[in-house]
DNA sequence: AAAAATAAAAATGTATACATTTTTATAATC
DNA sequence: GATTATAAAAATGTATACATTTTTATTTTT
């Protein structure tokens, strides 16, 4: 099931389930080849995560972008990841960094699909918070970082935030390398809070 | 299906199912008298908001009780309630604060019971949140402090927090009607911390 | 006697079938 | 003509039945 679930997911963010259109069960099964139940079953998760939102009091239907919750989501990913890169910093090792690097370094590359590039961008991240040892709270940030991804073709699109993210990754880990752990969570504070503001704006100004 | 679940949230709550022991759905579907489809739908959701946890590869069971758990979640109920709070302020009107003071006047039975006193504390809460008109957050901060509930049999019992915890929520609607927003934000801050604080220091000590 | 391999039991995952609810299209009324 | 009633269609919710996976108990091997 965790195969439909990614797949379902996979096909939100590319577009090929429309935003605002309504889903039947029965199309999704007919679609992926499965009965009614597991599709029920990817479906419940996925509104529990935001993927998708109620259609009425039938179907479900994947939620129109918008810039209130683009603004909530990534308000939400500033406090709570600075907290946990807070609990995280004491037992970043140069290992650490050097995975978190290997990573960055994979973010250069041009012919990156969007699926790719957010999956690198939170692998990045990810390195870095694991290590903070906090189950419950990795957990909201992981599910908030999914769910950013909805906008994300908006940020390496129109918005060409592509070279700027890199480099502030590099800084980031540069500051970690030289235990920098103030200038380190200011510029993670930066690094979210500017990316959202710039998604807001322009969501509004799209709208 | 909303049914079974509040049941099933409501058992946890009381402690008729058991942490650490592993729940069948078969068990489960005869308890409550539905087959097992809805039963798994349930489990579903509880999983994804941390009710239940998965017991080895086949089953799931209620987690036990765990300070690191519970000082993640009182930490993101600060960080994100302050700000909740402070896309409130502006819309608090004199009868939301009058609704505030009526469920903080029915937290003075002294005959309530956990899942009510509990209950009613979230509404008060979640009464000032309402008018922040700011879903995505709120649900998140929902969920968080439905969490929470799973350790309130500490709080009020052992800890005996009533009373700090009614006198706060009354000084707090005082400086809401003042129009004292800081001295709002800065009290909803110790109020969410040093609850959690408390129960931290106290699941640490008995385990 | 401890560990590994095997077989039986029991659990979950999924498909099909049916009941109930919701939606949509049609007809009737004001 | 717009609004409300009504009936057909289509969707979701649930039960039962079966396949697959996981667990547990037993047996075998070292």
């Amino acid at each position: 099931m965790t195969e439909l679930l990614d797949q379902l997911k996979a096909d939100i963010l590319n577009g090929q389930l429309a935003r605002g259109c309504p889903l039947r069960q029965q199309e999704l099964s007919e679609r992926y080849g499965v009965s009614r139940i597991p599709v029920r079953d990817a479906i419940a998760v996925l509104k529990n995560q935001g993927w998708l939102v109620a259609h009425g009091k039938a179907g479900v239907m994947v939620p129109e972008l918008n810039w209130c919750e683009a603004e909530d989501l990534y308000q939400m990913r500033t406090l709570l990841e600075c907290q946990l890169l807070d609990y995280a910093i004491p037992n970043i090792t140069y290992e650490v960094l050097g995975k978190a690097r290997d990573i960055n370094k994979q973010l250069n590359s041009p012919t990156l699909s969007l699926v790719e590039r957010g999956q690198l961008n939170w692998d990045l991240h990810a390195t870095l918070y694991q290590v903070a040892n906090r189950p419950t709270l990795f957990n909201v940030v992981a599910i908030l970082n999914e769910q950013v991804r909805r906008y994300m073709g908006f940020q390496y699109g129109p918005l060409n935030y592509r070279d700027i993210s890199q480099n502030e990754h590099e800084q980031l880990l540069n500051f970690l390398t030289d235990g920098n752990a103030n200038e380190a969570l200011a510029l993670l504070k930066r690094h979210i809070d500017e990316a959202g503001k710039k998604l807001v704006a322009y969501l509004k100004a799209t709208s």
